[in-house]
DNA sequence: TGCTAAACTGAAAGTGCTTTCATTTTTACT
DNA sequence: AGTAAAAATGAAAGCACTTTCAGTTTAGCA
């Protein structure tokens, strides 16, 4: 006979007959009650395996070991990858990992707004994400060791990464390569409560291109709205030109595969016919043989719980801001 | 402008000319306010310094808005894209989603004995984890709603894969398309908390072969450690054999691709030479063109918490035993 | 035995917050 | 413009206890 919920002090009071305040009187000032109902109350308060709820989750949850991670709803692969680097390195400590996904803007202030207030977290981990000004005081305000990952805040520990520089480095890889017609395929600012490193890769890109003093038709920038289908249409756009690109610089990995898909579709030869670099370095890069761009992701995950970690144990240590480094990784599509 | 009292949301009402029920909301469901009042009241409570009081906010939740999940170590796309389900479905839903990984014997049993006690979750799921008699039992006692996948138990709510009949359906698809000889790569049996559907969808396989009969050589099933440089290996080994066959089964999607790679790196053309038939479909397998026997991941997810959802909203249910059906997702590689 | 003070007890009124429900306001769509 | 549908909001009813207060008992004592 299983027990069907938690008893309450009316559980209690029902099964020995005595109202509830004498019950929570025993439980509060027991000296006030005649020993014989005490005895009466505690033996029904055994029987029952009461214990009063409320307190005990105030108490077991106030400050305890709950660590936060507020992240994009994982649909990109990077994200995963990240947080499989703060599952990794939480595994050990015992602490609790909470998941916040975000899928709007609505929902992101949400959580911006309550997470100080009621889900009483030791340690928060903002992924990917912009955060302004006063959500991140109100963090500050109430202690909440916050660590950024990939945004960026004066009074908060941040995890960066260049992209500007990795547009750079690979551009001046396909650069160096030999191409002179080279393309970029990313995708476009998409919502407004999600960061865009697109935009800096792209900067990065173009800026190396013109020091080059290498053209760039306006067909070779294709920015998309980051789907399978778009991503692929793009890139049957780009193949079909006149003059189409030797080289395809995709803004992230999930994107180079597209054009991976459609070259394999359109009996394009990678890479003698069409070099092709990505950026992230997701799993699934190795598995293609995908050149692309390093960013550690997993260990962007577990840098970020060790500073965390690092900030809950000693509050009074100033805010840490590592710059993550990036890496060209090469394999065989560029 | 003198200091008094603890502030509690009457004085924010106050303050903020806003009802109680409003202010309560901000800090509980953000996003079912309007903005402008949103930042209203959060600025009164910046300026007033409030604190939700832990006990009072307790006393008055009745549950504790908290589901767990308990998964293997995510190393696995299929686990992610499992996860990836659940935290969609409970996006909409307040509640939390806590993240248990187990990497060991260990741990888990850490888990199964502690978890009823002391994390006071609404309700668990259960993921590609085996969970003894005994252990089952506790959450029974304690009247934690669980939902088991990719496992089972009579008396609890369980999400099974028909793992043999999914081989099957790989096997006969190879053979209906003329292949006889026809082999099989995937991952022995790991670690002693984990479980092992491999083996099942082998039987599926090998009965399927025996059926046909179809001559199936000891060399044509590889069963290895499950890395990518082990699957590369028994890919190559089995390639290189006087009569290499003409399609491979891979027990998962995640050793197709390690196939595929072997395929690419060795010249032989896949479909023409080599065929090759995974199982999961996980989101690369898309990008990859690869057939497979998808198993609706991220569904399996979704569908659990649904039904945790449900039987949390009404315990007198009785345990919903669902077996999710499998597709063949024909591609390019088979 | 009668009377009063001390000891005990239960009904009911808080406690600070959440949630339901009905009402208003906004938005969307003919 | 006119209406249906959706979103936002406040009043009020909980939640699971604690505390107050107004009785009852009981004990002590003349």
């Amino acid at each position: 006979m299983a027990k069907k919920k938690k008893p309450t002090i009316y559980d209690v009071a029902e099964r020995s007959g005595i109202s509830i305040s004498t019950i929570s009187r025993v439980l509060n000032n027991p000296e006030k009650v005649n020993p014989e109902t005490r005895a009466t109350v505690l033996d029904a308060i055994d029987k029952l395996g009461f214990v009063p709820k409320a307190e005990a989750r105030a108490r077991a949850l106030s400050g305890s070991n709950r660590i936060g991670v507020i992240t994009p709803f994982f649909t990109a692969p990077s994200f995963v990858q990240r947080l499989r680097g703060v599952a990794s390195a939480l595994a050990t400590s015992n602490y609790e990992l909470v998941i916040y996904t975000v899928d709007s803007y609505d929902r992101i202030q949400g959580y911006f707004s309550s997470i100080p207030f009621v889900s009483n977290l030791d340690g928060l981990i903002v992924m990917s994400l912009p955060i302004q000004k006063q959500d991140a005081q109100r963090f500050l305000d109430h202690g909440i060791e916050t660590v950024l990952v990939e945004y960026s805040h004066p009074e908060m520990n941040c995890i960066e990464i260049d992209d500007f520089q990795g547009g750079v480095m690979a551009t001046q890889y396909l650069i160096d390569k030999g191409h002179r017609c080279i393309a970029f395929v990313g995708d476009k600012e998409p919502h407004d409560f999600e960061i865009h490193p697109a935009s800096a890769r792209l900067k990065g890109f173009k800026e190396t291109m013109r020091k080059a003093g290498l053209d760039l038709p306006d067909e070779y920038v294709r920015l998309f709205v980051n789907t399978q289908e778009r991503a692929m249409q793009a890139t049957r756009d780009m193949l079909s030109l006149p003059t189409p690109p030797t080289a395809i610089f995709a803004a992230a990995d999930i994107q180079a595969l597209s054009v991976l898909k459609v070259a394999r579709e359109m009996g394009v030869k990678v890479p003698e016919q069409l070099a092709v670099i990505g950026f992230d370095d997701i799993d699934s890069a190795e598995y293609l043989d995908l050149t692309t761009i390093r960013q550690h992701l997993d260990e962007s995950g577990k840098l970020a719980v060790e500073i965390l970690l690092a900030h809950i144990a000693d509050p009074s240590r100033p805010p840490q801001h590592v710059r993550l480094p990036l890496n060209l990784i090469e394999r065989k599509t560029a």
